[in-house]
DNA sequence: GTCTATAACAGGATAGAC
DNA sequence: GTCTATCCTGTTATAGAC
């Protein structure tokens, strides 16, 4: 708030929602339990429940909202880099297979992971895991009919690219391999090549 | 083992091993208590140790690799019924959304909920979660040649196809809507047709 | 707003009678 | 091979001093 102070560390309550974020990529919700959250945040566990009156769940609620914001302002920076679409979607699976290679295969999204585990235990975190999903789908849909899309195909495609992109980071961590992101990559710039090319012969 | 006897119920082991794929499907692996998986098997917390002495781990390994035998036999049952492959796997993404919607969106594959919780976690679980997913990658290709594609290709499009279903079952569970898995679908189907066709053209 | 101590309970695993 | 009782450790959450 104060224009003079330093940019020091983050708010504690800015902490934990990092550290929060990072504990639930790698092992999940269930598995985080609150006690290493404090730790890793370099907090007291009093402390979450100050800032977090909902306890975990809201941990992980503020979590997921803030990766979501962060993850989405992703697609211009990847893809405006290529003038041909295809060609940008392919190059950013190829980037994400680079990516979770270098880090272990850890680096996969968090909102996948949580969102796999608790959509029939967690109801609250079921809607918020739709929220985030579902503001990726609306901005990244809106990207892509500026790239010369109808909304309908955007739409389309978003939702393939999405799932595509989830599904091959999954396999990828398992497998410790880059081929299901290679792969998937391949398959979404032909699908997005094939749109293009019908709107273009059809612009009724 | 001995002919004259009934069918009867299966045996404790097998209805142990599915009533964990069952509550790993739901929930994943750290949320499912041993506790809960005696009293959903019917069996005392004594017998789970007594058929799996790896306890909760050892269980979750047998359950995974009976779901991965079970759900490569899907493959020609579905894909077999349609002359044009790419209509076939779009009809099958189309059947899988309308199973899940039908069960309440809680039809996901127990391996991928369990893969993405346990990959950094738990290295031997993460070991069979990547063997049952490579035999599903080999299975799944060896069919795609046999319906015409080369090699290389059926090797591309399976990785694909499979993160691809994968990631919109996460994604439709979480949304609650068919939408992912239909445009997975189409997205595949005119990958795969993509695919035929280049091979068709040069048959070299 | 920070931190410690602890309450209240559930977790996985084991021992041993039957 | 079945089942019960129990051990020990970890869990979430809270109370209350500072």
């Amino acid at each position: 708030m104060d224009p003079m102070s330093a940019p020091e560390v983050a708010t504690t309550a800015d902490r934990i929602t990092v550290a929060m974020a990072e504990l639930m990529r790698r092992q999940g919700y269930a598995a985080t339990g609150v006690a290493e959250l404090a730790r890793t945040a370099g907090a007291p566990t009093g402390s979450i429940y100050h800032h977090f009156p909902e306890g975990k769940r809201g941990v992980a609620a503020a979590a997921m909202r803030t990766t979501g914001a962060a993850y989405i302002q992703l697609v211009p920076l990847l893809l405006d880099a290529h003038a041909d679409l295809p060609t940008g979607i392919e190059a950013a699976f190829a980037t994400a297979a680079d990516t979770m290679e270098s880090t272990g295969w850890a680096t996969m999204c968090p909102v996948a992971v949580v969102a796999a585990e608790i959509a029939d235990t967690e109801p609250e975190l079921r809607a918020v895991a739709a929220e985030v999903i579902g503001g990726w789908l609306d901005d990244g849909g809106s990207y892509l009919v500026g790239r010369g899309l109808t909304a309908a195909d955007a739409r389309t495609l978003i939702h393939a690219l999405l799932a595509a992109l989830e599904g091959a980071f999954l396999l990828a961590r398992s497998l410790r391999s880059q081929e299901p992101l290679i792969a998937a990559g391949r398959s979404l710039a032909v699908f997005a090549r094939a749109l293009l090319d019908a709107a273009a012969r059809q612009p009724a």
